[in-house]
RNA sequence: GGAGAGAUGGCAGAGUGGUUGAAUGCGGCGGUCUUGAAAACCGUUGUGGGUUAUGCUCACCGGGGGUUCGAAUCCCUCUCUCUCCGCCA
């Protein structure tokens, strides 16, 4: 959520903002409501003064014994009113709130202006020795080598679930477990992260705090008996860990991991894009989450990219990194990188990672703020999220990569200890 | 799922309709004392909103709603925590 104290006082910054966003400017509106509110505020600010004083003296007035009957007379018109009022605030708050919900956050000033994923900055790629783009002989994309060794079953995943879900089998189970371990480790040993295994369901309350709600409602799976949201990534449950907290400066930055299940419903997405893992409604991905001082975020989000670099360096998987333009930028985030691994059957990059710097918006929503130290103000915190990474797409340009011209599958060396075999097939 | 108890400021814990934004204790911060520290003593110590304000004012005692001139206090409802029973990986 953005300031509302901001919007007023720098419009057009903000209508900026929203149209390199590719969304809608409703500032207007939003200042409109704001004056609204104001006005009627204290208007009934004054009225519970009078109420407030007067109710004190009926209470002396009765202590002494005496009669207060032409008082409360007056103040039951005053009460009232103040209940009309007060019923008339709410709506306006109520619009202006639900208005500032679906208001984006704005780019950062280093992000470059953009309509659309064409316009993304690649920043740097990074290649493993002897890496080639030539496609090899005879090379087997991720769902026929998965099917040849036995390692994923999507037709049984349809079978037993519904399009969209991936069962993997055997030594495949096995490896996804070794790829989620290993960079949960590696995290932690190098990064300096704290581990935490949230839940999976959350409340509403959750998805309004990271933003995903109101506006994503129908990209999500929800049980409705109970008012629960399938969490679409760790992002959820693990920001609004401290929903609501104040934090001690001290305590500052809060740094960390976590693997989970992810959950999408990809309404309307479907074709050749989301062939095998390439689009899926369940995934696995370890993610990082920060809580920083504000003035440390930029700093921060660098780090962020290079510890999700480091895993794929270790794994020695062929990546790169886009800095997205503003009309890319999803709706919390002010700036972000994304990671895309080369998938050589697909011949092309895969986004396996996504790394945001959200600044103070869904600690806004969300609450979270800390104390200084020095002079003991509290203030909002900023919020950072990255995957480091998602297993699906990463596990598509790993299992091509590391394909042999007789079809076998190659375990990356850093894995081997985790998986106990060095080879399937 | 059934029965009961509870939710108050950083923590502990009073308060059951009238200067209570909230006693008291601990903690925190500032000061006196001290070579320094501790102890003792004194002071101070919540968050948010409105207002061209060295000020004034409103809201907040788990969330929401109601009763009343007036609610932390009474009523309804939801959530959560604890105890007991049931069920259960």
């Amino acid at each position: 959520m953005l300031d509302i104290k901001f919007i007023r006082e720098f419009p057009e910054q903000v209508r900026a903002g929203l149209i390199n966003k590719n969304e809608k400017d409703r500032v207007d509106e939003v200042l409109e409501l704001d004056k609204q509110r104001r006005e009627n505020l204290t208007k009934t600010e004054e009225l519970k003064a009078r109420r407030n004083t007067v109710s004190q003296e009926v209470g002396k007035l009765k202590a002494k014994g005496e009669n207060a009957d032409h008082i409360i007379a007056e103040m039951k018109s005053v009460a009232d009113q103040i209940k009309e009022m007060d019923e008339r605030l709410r709506e306006i708050e109520e619009k202006l709130t639900n208005l500032l919900m679906y208001i984006p956050n704005l780019p950062h000033s280093s992000v470059p202006v953009g309509k659309t994923a064409e316009e993304n900055i690649e920043v740097r790629r990074w290649l493993p020795e002897g890496f080639s783009f030539d496609k090899q002989e005879g090379l087997l994309d991720h769902k026929e080598l998965g099917k040849k060794l036995s390692m994923l079953d999507f037709d049984r995943g349809a079978k037993i679930s519904g399009s969209g879900f991936a069962v993997y089998t055997g030594r495949g189970a096995t490896l996804e477990r070794a790829l989620i371990n290993f960079m949960l480790d590696f995290h932690l040993k190098n990064h300096g992260y704290t581990e935490i295994l949230p839940p999976m369901l959350v409340n509403k309350n959750s998805m309004i705090g990271t933003g995903q709600l109101p506006k994503m409602e129908d990209d999500m799976y929800k049980m409705e008996r109970d008012e629960l949201y399938a969490i679409p990534t760790a992002e959820v449950p693990i920001t609004n860990l401290h929903n609501g907290e104040i934090l001690n400066e001290s305590d500052l930055p809060v740094n960390y991991v976590g693997y989970t299940a992810c959950f999408r419903r990809e309404a309307g997405s479907h074709g050749k894009e989301s062939k095998g893992f390439l689009r899926v409604h369940q995934f696995n991905k370890v993610e990082m989450v920060k809580l920083v001082k504000p003035e440390t975020s930029y700093d921060e989000l660098e780090k962020l990219v290079g510890n999700a670099e480091a895993i794929l360096q270790a794994l020695k998987i062929p990546y790169r990194i886009l800095m997205l333009c503003s009309g890319d930028l999803s709706f919390s985030a002010a700036k972000c990188y994304d990671i895309e691994t080369w998938s050589p059957a697909e011949n092309r990059w895969l986004e396996a990672s996504s790394c945001s710097n959200f600044e103070n918006f869904q600690a806004r929503r969300a609450n979270i703020r800390f104390r200084k130290t020095d002079d003991k103000k509290v203030e909002f915190v900023h919020t950072l999220n990255g995957s480091g990474l998602a297993t699906s797409r990463l596990m598509v340009s790993l299992m091509e990569t590391y394909q042999t011209p007789e079809g076998k599958l190659i375990v990356p060396e850093v894995l081997q200890k985790y998986t106990g075999f060095n080879v399937i097939g």
